[in-house]
DNA sequence: GTCGATGTAGACAGATCTGTCTACACTGTA
DNA sequence: TACAGTGTAGACAGATCTGTCTACATCGAC
C-alpha cells in the first residue's frame, strides 16, 4: 500500500532507484540492520554515485523519513477524505495499513527506538510527524481549529500511537482496530 | 528508576555484571548499535567469560528482554499498590518512569522496531509482556477477572502505549500524562 | 588431592560497515 | 563546441562486529 512499485524502479533517475530502495530496506529490516552497500547493489547504483547524492548514511534517514513523512500525510489525508472525512473514518483508514503484509510499524516510532540516542534529529522529526497527523485528525472533529479539537485530536493521536504499536506485536491488526474503535466510541 | 546502580555492579559475579551492563547499554543506545566487545569491555569480563554465560548476542538479547520484563512488572506492580491499586493510581504511576532522565521508551517497543523481522521472537515477547501489563491493568478495575474488565484492561493498555512512545519523542512527559489521564477520565 | 566451575588476556578469522578515490563515458544545454 | 551534471566499476582504507581459540589460575566441594 505504501510501498513503491518495484517494476518501475528501474527507468527512475539514480536518486530515486536510491532513495525508493532505501525506503524500501529500510522501513523493512530497520535502519542499521541495512548498509550502504545493500542500498547501493539494490538500486543498481555505484557508490560514486550514491555518496554524490547523498553525502552520508545519516543524510539518507533524514530523507527517507521526509519521503515517508510526505507520502504517508499523502495518503492518510486521502484515505481520510475518501472514507468520508470525519471521525468514523479514522479506523478504516488505518484498517487499509495495519492490516498490510508488509506492514512493519510506523517508521519514526521504529527509527527512534533504534536510534533515539545516537541520533537525536530523530525525536524532533518524529514530534514534527505527529504533530500534522494530529492535524489531521483535528480535520475530522467539528470545529477543528478550536482549541477543544486540538486537544482531543491529540488524545486520539495518542491511542493511534498505541494502535500502530500494537499491530506489531498482536495479531491480527483487526483486534488493535476494534480496541481503538471502542475507545473512540468512549470518547 | 529501573536503572540499575553501578557503584555495586564491581562486586557481583561475571554473568550478572553482563546482564546489567547489556541491560544499561541496550536500553540507552538499542541494540545493534551496541556490541558485544562494549558489553564485555563495560562489564569487566573477558570473551571467554561472555561466551561461556551467553552462546550468542542473540541470546543476551533475550536475557534482556527477560529480566527488563520481571524488573518492570515488579516495579509496575508495586507502584500501583503504592499510589493505591486502583485506575486512579496509573497515571501516577507512569509519571515515575516516563518522566524518568534516563527514559529511553519500552524496550520490548524499541527492540521490535529495531529488529522484529530480523528477530521474528521479539514480537511474542512483546506481546506476552504487554499481556502481562494489561491484566496488571485490569487488577485495578472492578471486578478484575471479567471479560469487561479485560476489555477496558486491552483498550487503556493501548493508550499506554501510546503514552510510552509520546513520551519519547514529545517534551516534557507532563503533556503525555494530561493527555493520557484526560482520555482515563472519558472511559 | 582432584575436579568442576568460573574466571583471565588477548590473538585471530571472517565478515560487515562507511566513506574516499581514480579515470572515464554519456547527455543535454547554452 | 564546451561544459556541467550524472553516471559508471570497483579498489582501498580504516573501523567495527561476532564468535573461536589457546593456555593458564583460582576456588570450593567432595
Amino acid at each position: 500500500m505504501l510501498m513503491s512499485e518495484p517494476s518501475k524502479i528501474e527507468a527512475l533517475p539514480a536518486r530515486e532507484r536510491i532513495l525508493l530502495t532505501a525506503y524500501r530496506l529500510f522501513y523493512r529490516h530497520g535502519i542499521r540492520a541495512t548498509g550502504v552497500d545493500r542500498v547501493i547493489a539494490e538500486a543498481k547504483v555505484t557508490k560514486v554515485t550514491f555518496y554524490r547524492h547523498f553525502p552520508s548514511k545519516n543524510q539518507l534517514v533524514f530523507e527517507f523519513l521526509d519521503y515517508r513523512h510526505r507520502r504517508w500525510m499523502d495518503w492518510f489525508s486521502q484515505s481520510l477524505a475518501t472514507h468520508g472525512g470525519n471521525l468514523a473514518a479514522l479506523v478504516p483508514t488505518l484498517r487499509e495499513w495495519l492490516g498490510d503484509a508488509d506492514y512493519r510499524g510506523c517508521a519514526f516510532i521504529n527509527s527512534l527506538g533504534e536510534l533515539g540516542t545516537t541520533v537525536p534529529e530523530i525525536a524532533d522529526i518524529t514530534r514534527r510527524h505527529k504533530q500534522e497527523m494530529n492535524r489531521s485528525i483535528a480535520g475530522l472533529l467539528p470545529d477543528p481549529r478550536s482549541r477543544k479539537a486540538a486537544e482531543k485530536a491529540a488524545i486520539i493521536g495518542m491511542a493511534v500511537d498505541g494502535a500502530i504499536v500494537g499491530a506489531q506485536y498482536a495479531k491480527p491488526a483487526e483486534t488493535v482496530l476494534n480496541r481503538l474503535q471502542a475507545l473512540l466510541d468512549k470518547l
